[in-house]
DNA sequence: CTGCATCCGCTTCGATACTG
DNA sequence: CAGTATCGAAGCGGATGCAG
């Protein structure tokens, strides 16, 4: 465990890669994607994480040039920690305090570390309209892999506000009902059954 | 996660968490566990995780008065983030250098997350004695609970050198035919068995 | 505009020394 | 044994500068 501490056990080290765990980003997105991190510090974790492997980064020239970061494998496989952290700290976080879930990725994120995707249908892929920023959730081996940008095709979609999605989150069956549902009913109401709950449930 | 990294982000947080999981420890007994924490951040760390409600101090007045740490069930629920972090760096851990396994606190700690306790009886008590050190390993619910101290009653007993039951986590046949077994035979073979490797596994 | 590097004030860390 | 006090060094957050 030291080993793995020496590794992402800094500051800002699991935030970055749960950042990425979403996608591969630009500098400048993760940046606002980590409210105060700073600009030294965000750079001088990223060459740290790409010496330990954990990070690449690739150069798009194709439509506009930038660098995008994007996790490796072994920078993927940490997607146990990050999630056995949102679900040890999803219990502590009591209050829904209004200034405390800001941004639809955080929420989306933590969504598919504490949905039980055993009670989804493998294979499913869902999309969310959070806050109308476009989110694809993938059912597949007995867990949820979520990602920014729409899927190719969805089998169900969910649209809504992020404070009706949040609050369905912590048993607000009202909130629930205001998600806008298209596609597989059926698929979408599995995925509305296993969400309701799913912030104050003790597993 | 950012509110789980408020309280066991710290550089040595989890550490201490992970010292406690084996049992309640003293604070000298946590100085020494911890090489290079400084005493001034030990008790830093332990008013926070107190504060945190994820340790308690007690005084045990009976034999010998003394001050004992040991975690909330709180704090016992972040077993699955130590256990993640161990996983994943186990896979790093390369090269068995010399230096890198020092006590055989760490290794039990280690082996009860990297063995599949569902390849055990349910309910098996196992005594390891590590470099004379004894130590508990109680196969319940699917996963294993390491503490330090013998168990009152042990199904069966495995004894040998750190060295041994090091290499024989990955995969030297020849180092866990050195290890020691009393009590049941099968149930022993069963431990074995599932020790044999475990460090270089990919799950 | 993106992807950094540099400087600056401040907190925290690690080490040592000291006390109830 | 169980900490508190002190101190230099390192790292953080913030602002700014600057090349591609």
């Amino acid at each position: 465990m030291a080993r793995a501490l020496d590794v992402v056990g800094d500051r800002w080290a699991l935030l970055v890669v749960r950042e990425l765990l979403l996608g591969p980003r630009r500098y400048s997105d993760l940046l606002e994607g980590l409210p105060g991190i700073g600009t030294n510090v965000l750079s001088t974790r990223l060459r740290d994480l790409r010496a330990a492997g954990i990070v690449v980064h690739r150069r798009t020239p194709k439509p506009t040039p930038a660098t995008v970061y994007e996790l490796t494998a072994d920078g993927r496989d940490l997607r146990s920690v990050v999630d056995a952290l949102v679900r040890w700290g999803a219990r502590r976080l009591t209050a829904p305090d209004t200034d405390d879930i800001l941004d639809p990725r955080w929420f989306v994120g933590s969504l598919a570390a504490l949905i039980d995707g055993k009670t989804l249908v493998e294979g499913t892929t869902y999309r969310l309209d959070v806050d109308g920023a476009p989110f694809t959730l993938d059912a597949r081996g007995g867990d949820i892999a979520a990602s920014h940008g729409p899927p190719p095709a969805a089998t169900a979609t969910l649209k809504g506000t992020l404070r009706d999605f949040f609050n369905a989150t912590r048993g607000d069956k009202t909130a629930a009902r205001r998600l806008v549902v298209e596609g597989d009913v059926r698929a979408a109401n599995k995925l509305l059954a296993a969400m309701t709950g799913a912030a104050t449930r003790t597993t």
